[in-house]
DNA sequence: CTTCATGCAAACTTTTTGCAAAATC
DNA sequence: GATTTTGCAAAAAGTTTGCATGAAG
């Protein structure tokens, strides 16, 4: 059995000698909760239905902590927020965008991966990570689109 | 022979019944002889060199005008910054950026393209465009941090 | 001589920080 | 009881806009 997000989180911050607060319990129950791709605005008015006097600053710096200790990571697709998307037993993926509703779907493929670094190879650049965004028209928006 | 980006531009901005002006001829010129991915702020700081007074606005309308006509389009590269690149007689190519100097190498790869395709039909994703950085170590930073 | 661009400063947007009061250890 | 977190409000950092003056058509 492996740990929960909820564990790896408090044993980082008593790592750290943080403190485990209500506010960052019910902020990181939220996130794994839902949607995997947040912005810190978005995170924000969710936790305020439940917790109607919590601070964006809160919410913003709780999820700056996850990023820290692994279980985020910050991305940027194209508009101007900063997106946090969860890590936790998440293998590398990218993403498809749909352009009309904001959907965006998880993929892999071993074969761009394997690519990528012969592209690399070929500059002598050593590769840390990447990122691929295809963006387009989903499949429902499309149907949407015909009606 | 094929329209110099300055005729295009003189062409979007008779057609919009705009005007040409010594600022944005030389804002123009600037952006069209230098690093393809200059942010506002580096093209302003360019600007100001032969021409002390020119407004950071002036820098930033510019830019958005050459988007607004196809010539350049906005990117994001993870930091907070709008990039503005060439686009003039660019064929499609992705980056790889170095996360030591900021170096960023245009490549391109039609095997990449190809699977990309295969991904979106699976989902039956209609791809409009997409985005793919590589970020690593460039290969002289590689061999800066040897010594 | 009318209309648009410029440069300045101020507004906006999103993210980050300082601080007194409150919660956690 | 000491130390950290919280929520507020204000600062930063980038981008965008309003407006009086000057340039382009």
């Amino acid at each position: 059995m492996t740990e929960q997000p909820k564990q790896i989180f408090i044993n980082f911050l008593k790592l750290k000698s943080l403190k485990w607060s209500r506010q960052r319990e019910y902020i990181l129950d939220l996130f794994f909760s839902n949607s995997s791709h947040v912005t810190t605005e978005e995170l924000y008015r969710l936790a305020l239905k439940k917790f109607p006097q919590i601070g964006y600053s809160t919410v913003h710096r709780t999820l700056k902590l996850l990023a820290e200790c692994g279980l985020a990571s910050e991305r940027h697709f194209g508009d101007r927020y900063t997106r946090f998307e969860s890590r936790f037993k998440n293998h590398h993926h990218d993403h498809l965008i749909c352009t009309e509703c904001g959907t965006i779907i998880e993929f892999e493929s071993q074969k761009i991966e394997k690519m990528q670094e012969n592209v690399a190879k070929q500059e002598n650049f050593k590769v840390t990570h990447h990122r691929l965004e295809i963006y387009g028209i989903c499949n429902k928006c499309q149907k949407k689109a015909k009606v």
